[in-house]
DNA sequence: TGTACATCAGTGAACGCGCGTTCACTGATGTAC
DNA sequence: TGTACATCAGTGAACGCGCGTTCACTGATGTAC
């Protein structure tokens, strides 16, 4: 554990680096990243970077770990600062943490959950575990609440075709999820809907038709009334 | 009306431009389009393209604007393909619509609804209307539905605030919409999760949990799920 | 404690690439008389 | 119908830019004896 001088000098350059390629995805978008300008802004020669990662793509795909790890544990906060049997405290406070996040660093977002960087090609075997770890917070408490029998995931939705059950089993068996696929289902529905509602606001595809989308007033409106038809309690 | 032969060839210039564009962000992406690249394809050097239009930006707004309005079109097609008496005909029919556009044109639904291209703003007065467009064709049928009794928006919603009401102003303004503000919430909440799924799945995000997504099983459950809970008949 | 050597961080120059855009130009196509 | 002129489409060369990446190198930092 404990690191030679060297070993931490070179872990905070590599920190350094991935903050500021985080700052300027910020500024100028997740496909405008450059090494160049990174170098440039810390003062650095081009070339030094390749000390650090072997390619752009490299970069990038430490970048995706980070932010993907990152917005994980925003959702595992906002759950955990609800009491466990507090369920729809926690529905609540995981989907809002959702927005929150994505307003906050949008840059991040679209990182995530946008247009795949062209030419880039996020190597799945790094990239998805982390990627599952978000949804599974939100599943999470979803499972809680049907178990300690304070949601009815039955209720307004159509039956389910085995056809669609079969679909989803890939994301059972990855889980190891012994629960109703209904819940699975509704899990997946409602984290769609989320990520609708987030994307159209980030991108300015509502500045059209709503004022002051960032009140999030909307999409709190729209977790509750999710909430209302889970019978989340 | 009878354009002289010049106007001719030179309408049918810029259309093979346009196709061209549209052929390669569809290879490539959208944020990488390129005049030299275009150029190259036709076989013409690249400051001819100018003749036709002023700059990169210029062409990519002309795309925008296209596709728009045939994303418009798709749906508006939809619309008229089932009875004006048939409302969950014709809500089923545009919403499908909405992702077998997207999925047979990802690119081009990327460039509407994806991250904005960097460095690239288009301009609202020029864009803003046409995007209207495809929402309008949506919001409609609600409208026809509820007009004709045939559907119910207020059972399993929240309480619209009065804020959220207030958000809503604009696009009521803008439309001169007299009906009741819950068709309006109910229409974008809609096409939120529309929106959600069409580009969780696009985007490849449901790869990791979920076989098969290119079927639309999952969406078509996903529409009846929200026909039945509009009642909509 | 001092010396010899290996490892590492960082540099400057360069390669080769593609890009958007401007410019002065050549021919072809249309138009007015 | 023929001629003079204006308009238009298209070209090749060039400007200036930024990019990712490689290479041979210089010093500094660590390590083994």
């Amino acid at each position: 554990m404990t690191k030679t001088r060297r070993e931490r000098i070179r872990a905070a350059t590599i920190n350094e680096i991935k903050e500021i390629a985080r700052q300027q995805m910020g500024e100028s978008g997740a496909g405008a990243l450059s090494l160049r300008a990174i170098s440039r802004e810390m003062g650095m020669s081009s070339p030094a970077l390749y000390r650090y990662f072997a390619s752009r793509d490299d970069l990038v795909t430490a970048l995706l770990v980070d932010v993907y790890t990152a917005f994980a544990d925003a959702l595992e906060m906002a759950r955990d600062g609800r009491l466990q049997g507090d369920h729809i405290g926690r529905f609540t406070a995981v989907a809002c943490a959702y927005r929150d996040w994505a307003v906050a660093s949008p840059q991040e977002y679209a990182l995530i959950f946008g247009v795949p960087i062209p030419g880039y090609k996020a190597p799945s075997d790094v990239t998805s575990p982390i990627a599952a770890r978000s949804m599974i917070v939100f599943l999470d408490v979803l499972v809680n609440a049907e178990k300690a029998g304070k949601a009815d995931f039955s209720d307004s939705y159509v039956a389910i075709t085995p056809a669609v059950a079969a679909q989803l089993q890939p994301w059972v068996d990855k889980l190891q999820f012994d629960g109703d696929i209904e819940i699975l289902y509704t899990a997946m529905s409602n984290w769609s809907l989320m990520h609708g509602l987030v994307s159209l606001e980030i991108f300015g595809h509502f500045d059209l038709c709503i004022t002051d989308v960032s009140s999030g007033e909307l999409y709190r409106t729209e977790v509750a009334a999710l909430a209302k038809r889970l019978s989340i309690q």
